[in-house]
DNA sequence: GCCGTTTTCGGCCCGACTGTTTTCAGTCG
């Protein structure tokens, strides 16, 4: 069995939080953290990279003692060390932690005083109105701590990037319209364009006196005000979704922006520069002793640091800050790069359009080609089409491409990978094809291996071009399919097949580290949207945001290209 | 527990808000 990364980083949080209640040193309690978050970025699986001889304490945050405990885990499942301290604090205190406003002291607290060991016996203990009666609680954190859990208990953690949009949008126009405000952005992961975002941060400027603070907490969908101050206030929105909401001076717009963009590990490791420099950089600024050197702008902040601005998509502590030193960071590709759609649907299958509207609606955005892409028969439930009928879609696509002007329909499928690694249509069909896109549709429990192993005996088929949606996840309802995604992708890269980015906003299959991966082995990838309607066509958008993320630059994408020199590169003889 | 172009020991980012305090600890982002 492989343990995956998640699991390991689970481990460690868990350790963390259960140390921090004990009363253990809070930089050995980081430590772990730090640890944790590390391993979650790596895109291959740290088991596997044991396996392959790796040492492990080459990591950032990992050293001697953590590399061992990894490989502890790796080989048996458990953390010792963890089992063990489970017996005096009990495990299920990590989650009442996870509740705002009750921090490992008091936990701890409530732990020891009304021998609370879990979120049922907190709720029960709330209840009896005993928890007021504990030092340093009141009523109203009693009160607090209820309507908490019931808010938990209705919905989830993590809110998927288009449905922040949707939600945040209209709130960011409501706060720009409000008398006095000069400036107003949404920032925290939400810019860095993460997938998903826990909540939504708000920065704003403001003239002296405005009352966009009272207007915020007035807004028609707030459920709840959880914390209002004069430069800072929490609300949470009827959808669930929490915003915050900054007020700053302008000369502090920039310095603030950068602040409440993060991520949290790029900012500190910005802090760290600045400490090296005898420098201070806090949301109002970059200050020398009590001078304010540096606010207006990021770009100003930068600078400062001998820095070029940093896209807020690369911020992650992922190496971007030495890439800016040493003037090698990426030119991200962009939206206007893209010159067509490696992946749509129409009616034929499961798609909502015909071709003629989807390919009317490809042009209206400005494109060069559009792939169809439907289904094949085994994909019964979206009517998948057969050899016979796939051959009457590629004389309806010759025909109509002899009438479009200025725009070239693709024809493709979205072939199935069956169960033995074949694909589900004869070459003979595969071959009068422009190009192929390829997927999985069924049987995401084989293991890694198997699954692995499955999806590159697909590769051989000298018909393959695309691997479409690689990972099968479907966010917040289905995991990721086990996979090893760097042999898949030296797989590609050895038979000059490519991956596809799916920028469905469900989907984000390849996510930004698997995009990050793929960059620096220089394999290049597709990023489609997998459109079932004309409207869906503008996912790409999204598609876009994992690329950058990731340190894509344009010729690292297949579809910025000319349908000339994606041919080529589409070639595999 | 990690880390080092000042360090193998002594550091490890910084400020706002809340609630329960009589001046601040705890928590959060």
């Amino acid at each position: 069995m492989t343990i995956h990364n998640t699991e390991i980083a689970k481990i460690f949080q868990t350790y963390a939080t259960l140390l921090e209640i004990e009363g253990a040193n809070r930089f050995r309690v980081r430590a772990y953290r730090n640890a944790a978050r590390t391993i979650e970025d790596q895109p291959q699986d740290v088991a596997i990279m044991i396996r392959a001889g790796k040492d492990l304490s080459e990591l950032p945050g990992i050293g001697k003692d953590l590399a061992g405990k990894i490989k502890e885990i790796v080989d048996t499942g458990a953390l010792g060390d963890l089992e063990k301290l489970k017996r005096t604090v009990p495990e299920d205190l990590a989650d009442v932690t996870a509740l705002p406003g009750l921090g490992p002291k008091r936990v701890q607290a409530l732990h020891e005083h009304l021998r609370i060991d879990n979120l049922e016996d907190l709720e029960r203990a709330a209840h009896a109105g005993k928890l007021r009666k504990l030092p340093g609680f009141g009523a109203k954190t009693e009160e607090k701590i209820l309507k908490e859990i019931e808010r938990r208990r209705a919905i989830g953690t993590r809110t998927k990037l288009m449905v922040a949009e949707q939600i945040a949008r209209p709130l960011l126009e409501y706060l720009k319209a409000v008398k006095g405000v000069k400036q107003a952005i949404i920032a925290g992961s939400y810019r860095r364009r993460k997938d998903t975002v826990g909540d939504i941060d708000i920065l704003v400027t403001a003239k002296r006196g405005s009352d966009v603070m009272k207007r915020f907490a007035a807004y028609d969908e707030v459920d709840e005000i959880v914390s209002q101050g004069t430069t800072r206030s929490t609300v949470i929105l009827r959808s669930g979704l929490q915003v915050d909401l900054r007020v700053v001076p302008e000369a502090s717009y920039g310095a603030a922006l950068h602040y409440f963009t993060g991520s949290k590990d790029h900012n500190i490791a910005i802090r760290t520069l600045a400490v090296k420099k005898g420098l201070k950089v806090n949301e109002y600024g970059v200050f020398k002793g009590e001078e304010r050197i540096a606010g207006k702008t990021e770009k100003e902040v930068y600078a400062l640091f001998g820095l070029p601005y940093i896209a807020p998509e690369l911020r992650e502590n992922h190496g971007e800050i030495e890439a800016a030193r040493k003037k090698r960071l990426p030119k991200l590709v962009t939206l206007d790069d893209i010159r067509g759609d490696l992946h749509a649907h129409t009616k034929a299958t499961d798609g909502r359009y015909t071709a003629e509207e989807m390919v009317q609606a490809a042009k209206a955005r400005g494109y060069d080609y559009l792939a169809i892409c439907d289904h094949s028969k085994h994909v019964t439930i979206a009517k998948g089409l057969d050899a016979k009928r796939l051959a009457r879609q590629i004389d309806k696509i010759d025909r109509l491409n002899e009438k479009l002007k200025g725009i070239r329909l693709l024809k493709s499928t979205e072939v199935d990978i069956l169960d033995d690694g074949s694909l589900d249509l004869p070459d003979s069909i595969l071959k009068e094809l422009d190009l192929r896109v390829c997927a999985v549709h069924y049987q995401f429990g084989l293991s890694a291996e198997k699954q692995t192993e499955r999806i590159i005996r697909a590769m051989d088929n000298r018909y393959f071009n695309i691997l479409a949606h690689p990972t099968g996840r479907l966010m917040g309802e289905r995991e990721a399919y086990a996979v090893d995604m760097q042999k898949l992708m030296e797989a590609a890269l050895d038979r000059g097949c490519f991956l596809e980015v799916n920028a469905q906003p469900d989907r984000m299959d390849l996510n930004d580290v698997h995009c990050r991966m793929a960059k620096d082995m220089g394999l290049r990838l597709a990023i489609s949207t997998d459109a079932h309607t004309t409207a869906n066509l503008d996912y790409m958008r999204f598609g876009i945001d994992q690329a950058r993320r990731g340190w894509l630059e344009p010729d690292d994408v297949l579809n910025t290209k000319s349908w000339k020199d994606l041919k080529a590169l589409l070639a595999r003889d």
